[in-house]
DNA sequence: CGGCTCATTGATAACTCTCAACGCAGGTGG
DNA sequence: CCACCTGCGTTGAGAGTTATCAATGAGCCG
């Protein structure tokens, strides 16, 4: 038996799209990694070596400037597909917010496996498709939303994509306690401000009494209405 | 003999992975159309009905906010490909922004033409790569650059696009003359900036001898290298 | 020659950034 | 156990950039 078979996310990724045998080979080509908070899988500009399915964990995709200045494209969640397939060189900088674990594959070898199943390639297409309508959506909130707008965007999404994780009872509970996978600075880098303006922005909710901020990565939203109407 | 023999894009647009009895069997389902500038081939929300190749001219990609800002999310070129496979709806608007040429297709139609041929749907997700990877290099520009870097960022890249078509002799006076498809309010849209903010740039470009602006929608780059420091 | 749209320019305000200081928490070593 | 150190977060003051509002100017078409 596969250790895909136990793979929790086996049906998400788009391993879902092969059959017992299939998934068999594939495994074979590929390698469980484990990877600590702040690790790097993927370097900007590198060869394009590797791709992989995340399985556990978030990592972020980004972009730096030569003085400094960083940008983060995308947040990565298990059974999401991180990696450039059909391409010499990778574009950005894949890094783990938190420890996670991922299911790697030599690049040149998952597209070789690839142009033999249409099925899984079909998988990856929707996928990218999907991530680019993500992609495009998240230019509205950086090229035309104010500071606020932008805090209150990423604390929506953020409770819809963490939230039924977190919840195994299926509550509304989850959705309202967010536990952030990143520093004030890395806030910062995904919306395109300061770490300045971000804590600036979060004491304001925190007064206003919109949420909740137990600790530096905790979130309980307490006015989810009011996060809505300020996201613009 | 099919009209896509004679099709300038034939061997840049996803129809290349194709030979010549299977353009046949596509070119059945598909018909082209022309557009006007301004005109509008997909909305935002609708049901995603229809795809579509790009022949000639110049299309944007965008989406508003209620209150009426607007973002431009790409643009794009001959050959390119618009509208979205494999889902219900559009998540954005595809406006003409030149006179244009499409080639169309009932989605559904397309969908299942594209699930016979894996070549084809290799060939779209290449194209939809590349597509996030630049879209992605954009995200950089919205979120992290100031104007007169956002400004000369669209400079160069509209003249890396646009010089070689215009361009047959090859040399390089066309990389330096660029025929702007858009308005300074469109300009501001791609860039996450306003009008006013735009013009002043064009006029700080000019001043300094960097650009010469001959009418509206033209603009001559006197000095790419200060263009090209000036970007970032 | 109006009348229209689009672009430019100017004055001012608002927002966000920058720079600097301080505070808090967690970890380490005495 | 406490003092200290260090990294991260918060807060404040001020500057700078961009937006906003308003007016003028340029090109285009009837």
């Amino acid at each position: 038996m596969s250790s895909c078979d136990l793979c929790a996310i086996r049906n998400r990724s788009i391993c879902a799209a092969l059959d017992a045998s299939e998934i068999e080979t594939l495994n074979a080509i590929g390698r469980r990694q484990q990877l600590s908070a702040g690790e790097s899988l993927i370097w900007e500009g590198e060869d394009s070596v590797r791709v992989a399915n995340v399985i556990e964990g978030m990592l972020k995709l980004s972009s730096g400037t030569r003085d400094g200045r960083e940008q983060i494209f995308g947040l990565v969640y298990p059974s999401d597909f991180i990696g450039r397939p059909f391409a010499a060189t990778a574009s950005h900088e894949v890094t783990a917010l938190t420890d996670a674990r991922v299911c790697v594959f030599n690049r040149r070898d998952f597209d070789a496996f690839t142009r033999d199943h249409p099925a899984l390639e079909h998988k990856l297409l929707e996928h990218t498709l999907n991530e680019l309508d993500r992609t495009r959506r998240w230019m509205m909130l950086l090229g035309r939303k104010s500071a606020s707008e932008k805090i209150a965007c990423l604390l929506i999404e953020m409770s819809e994509r963490l939230g039924p994780r977190h919840c195994t009872s299926g509550d509304e509970a989850a959705h309202r306690h967010i536990t952030l996978p990143f520093s004030r600075q890395q806030v910062a880098d995904v919306l395109g401000l300061t770490v300045e303006t971000v804590s600036r922005q979060f004491t304001r909710l925190k007064n206003e009494g919109t949420v909740d901020l137990p600790s530096r990565r905790e979130v309980i939203i307490l006015d989810h209405a009011r996060l809505v109407s300020e996201a613009g």
